[in-house]
Formats: C-alpha cells, structure tokens, sequence
DNA sequence: TTGCTGCCTTAACATACGTTATTGTCCCGT
DNA sequence: ACGGGACAATAACGTATGTTAAGGCAGCAA
C-alpha cells in the first residue's frame, strides 16, 4: 500500500529494493483511519508526525473569520503532508479528509533516520516537496490569472496527471470524489459558477463527469484551454538517476 | 551584508558566532550585480545556484502564452531563491529583478557543506523554506477569498512584517519600490483598480503611499481589513532555541 | 411506499472588477 | 527651459462572476 508513494518517486528516481523496503515498512507503522470530512489536524495544533496519504482523498484548508473557506492543496494517494513541519511551533491551516482515509503517521525521528542513511529516498523527497511547491505557485497563477473554465480545466489536468503518477487512473477515466462545493473553495468560485463552467466543458466534449467518476476523451484538448503546461510537475527522469542496483 | 539574512533566521533560533560567520563568507562570494527589470533566472534553464538577495527587491513570476503575467512571490533582502532547486532538472518559473539588486550565488556544492557541519543553519533554513510555503499559501488564500481591498492591505502587511523582520523599516514606515503595474500582477487585478483600492485606503487613512515610501500609521487597523493574522509567518520564537554557545 | 436530506441544476438579478481611453504629473536628458 | 517618456489618476462603460432562490433527482431510513 505504500505502492502509491514509491510509484510517484520513481516518477524521478529509480529506487534500490532496499529503498522500498524501507518505505514499506515506515507506511504501516502509526496507521490512522478517518471517514470523510473529519479533520487530520488543526490550525494551532503542533505538528507532530509527517501524515503519509495511503488511501483516500484530504486537503489543507483554511476558514478567514467571517467563514470563507479557501482549499489550499489537495492529497492523494502517494502524497506526504509537509515533509518537515514539525520544524514550526504549530500548525498554520488545517488538513482534512474529503473522502474516507488512511494515513501513516510518521513521527520525526523515523524521517530523520531515513533521511541519513537513504541518500536516494532523501533526494527523492526532496524532489518531492519542491513538485508540490510547484504545484502551489501554479494555484497562484491559476487564482490570478485564469477565468473560471481555465481553472477548473487546469485543476482537472493537475488531478488527473497526479493520480495517473500513482496508478490510479484507468485510461482516460479517474475517480473525482469531491462535491461541487469543494470545487468551489479550492478554485475561488461560487458552486453555481462551477457548476456552469462544469456544464460548459461536458457542452464542448472536454470531460464526461459522471457521479465520482471522470473521464478527459482528451486530455490534449483540455490541456489546451488551461493553457496548461506539464513542466511544472517535473516528471521528466533524468539518465542519472537511473544508477541504483536493484 | 548578510546581515539581513542573519537577522531573518535569527528571529527563529540563536547562532552562534561560527555561524554567522559561515554566513558572512557565503554571501561574499558570488556576487552578482543587476540593474532593474532584468531577469536572474529564466523559465526553462537549468537551476545551478540558490541565490541570496542581499539587497533590492525582486520577484517570481510566469507568464501564460497570450501575455498575461503573474507574479508569483516577492523576493527581499535577506531572501533566498529556492533551496535545494537543483534537485530539479528546470526552472517552471522565472525570477526577475524589480529595482537593482546585488545578489550571492550559492553553489550547490557549498550548501551541502554547510547543512553537513552547521545543523542549527540547516534549522533555520528548513525554518525559512517553511515560512516561503506558508507564504504562498497565505497568496492562494488572498487571490481565492479576498476581495481587492483586503488582498491589497494583506500584502502591504505582509511585505512591511518581512521588511521589519530584516531591519528594513522606519518605524511605521518602509519602502514599496513596485509600480502598481507590478502590484496588479501580484495580486491578480488590473492596474486600474489597484490604483482605486489604493485611493480607497488612503481615503480610509489606513495608508500613506508617496513616491516608492509606505506608511502604515495603524498597522492593527490595516490587519483589521484584510483579516490579517501574523501567524503564518513564524515569527515566534522558543525556548527551546536559545541554547547555542556565543 | 413515503418522505427526508444532500447534492446538483437552472434562472434572474446584483456587483466587483476589467477595459479602453484621456488627462495629469513628475522626472530626466538635452 | 523644454520636450518626451514613464507612471499615476479618473471616468465611462462592459462583463465575468456572485447571490438568492427555487426545483429536481438520487439515496436512504422507517
């Protein structure tokens, strides 16, 4: 089940079977079940432990005062919440689920462990948190720059690309398991403007979007209304990480 | 010189004396000079260095294919671009100048030095490469949420706390050496009405803005409009961080 | 079956913000 | 002292998106 995590990093890095090991083992120590919509951890809190996504979907969010809600970042499968947090005093937003999950809780001395004695798995997350960086800078472009239909055609790409690194896609089809609503807070919409963008894309054949299930016929086309570019999820392997024995 | 940048990690933890002056020597060697508006890396080209900006101010930016431009983070002294970029193989962004600025490369080979035998620098920096992300994080909220009013006094606060946080302000006041221009392209509006946002809080005595000179006469009041609240930024520092020798 | 309840869909209307255009002001070079 | 260029300030008008409200459909409990 680790599967998830070690398929996205060898998105960038052939890993040893060492390498695997070591990651299957530290993603069944600490599990942790949540059912949909329950919090993982809270503004405030201190953080304790880096939550290893195995099953399910979350996402890092953050209520203003007067109960706007903006969703900052969505987890999948394969994803690290904030490799290193536990370096800050407390926590600055919230994690949630958005579907029922599991998570590994991985407390720090076990990373910092890791991080010694794998240099490969320690590059390897390290390529990791700059890509979700990445990913944050294009919401900001997206948040200032794109109309509503860019948006949600640059998010859909995003999701689909991210969940295809981790095996979770079946063709052109994957599982979309969020409610408009929360479309809605992640992309600065109303639901009923996402609701009628959504409708514009099924008009022009861009996606077919039925219950959870979505399906992109072509993934191109849609790619070009975002003016989405891949470059920024950084999945191009190099020839020199392709060294490690196995 | 460094001083800055010795200043802003100090706001997290004590150095010792050994580290300031690893510090020092970094930021002498590899001295770059720029004039305004001109790039210092661009989208596309491979990341060699992390540079340090040691004086003037600078930004992150992208643009879309038809022209439209977003400026994705602002850079001041004491900043760094990007620990750790080289893992990955190209830039997705660029990074321009804004006024001139006086930069020091770091070579990747002299980061990795340091972070082996100075661990309390290695802190710090991982402290400050967690406060760049809250930052961001902080943009997504501001261009998703926030209307033109509060993203606009979101921003002077931030940009006035990390200017003071590096000893750049004059009491209530600092310097803003952007055009509107630039302004609006951070914040995802028009120039146009970053220019009435800005009349509006003039009008509303929240600013004062002559020439590139802030002043913020009531910074509780400006935090009050734009739902402000300083902590993302990680300016708390504990006890538990006071114990290096000097 | 019935009737909730949660979510999606659609419509009519309101508004924050964008666009285009003109004028004003300061600075700098000659 | 003059003219040009860059930037700031305003005005008139257009539009993407928000708000409020109502109806529809599926799933679930009794």
């Amino acid at each position: 089940m680790t599967s998830h995590l070690i398929r996205k990093l060898e998105q960038f890095t052939k890993l040893s079977s060492k390498d695997k090991h070591v990651l299957d083992q530290v993603s069944t120590e600490g599990l942790r079940q949540l059912g949909a919509r329950e919090d993982i951890i809270r503004e405030g809190e201190r953080p304790q432990a880096v939550n290893l996504i195995l099953s399910g979907w979350a996402c890092r969010y953050k209520y203003l005062e007067d109960g706007r809600r903006q969703i900052i970042a969505f987890f999948l499968p394969g994803d690290l919440c904030d490799n290193h947090v536990f370096v800050l005093r407390e926590m600055d937003h919230s994690i949630g689920t958005l579907t029922p999950v599991t998570i590994a809780q991985i407390p720090r001395q076990r990373i910092e462990e890791v991080s010694l004695h794998h240099s490969r798995i320690t590059q390897a997350l390290w390529w990791e948190s700059l890509v979700n960086m990445a990913i944050q800078r294009e919401w900001t472009v997206s948040l200032g720059q794109r109309d509503a239909s860019e948006r949600l055609a640059h998010l859909l790409c995003e999701l689909f690309l991210r969940l295809r690194g981790v095996g979770l896609t079946d063709g052109d089809s994957c599982e979309l398991p969020v409610k408009q609503a929360e479309l809605a807070d992640a992309l600065g919409l109303s639901t009923v403007h996402v609701n009628r963008t959504l409708q514009e894309l099924r008009a022009a054949k861009l996606i077919v979007l039925k219950g959870k299930m979505l399906t992109i016929p072509n993934l191109e086309a849609l790619q070009d209304v975002a003016q989405f570019s891949p470059n920024y999820l950084h999945l191009d392997r190099e020839g020199r990480h392709l060294d490690a024995n196995d």
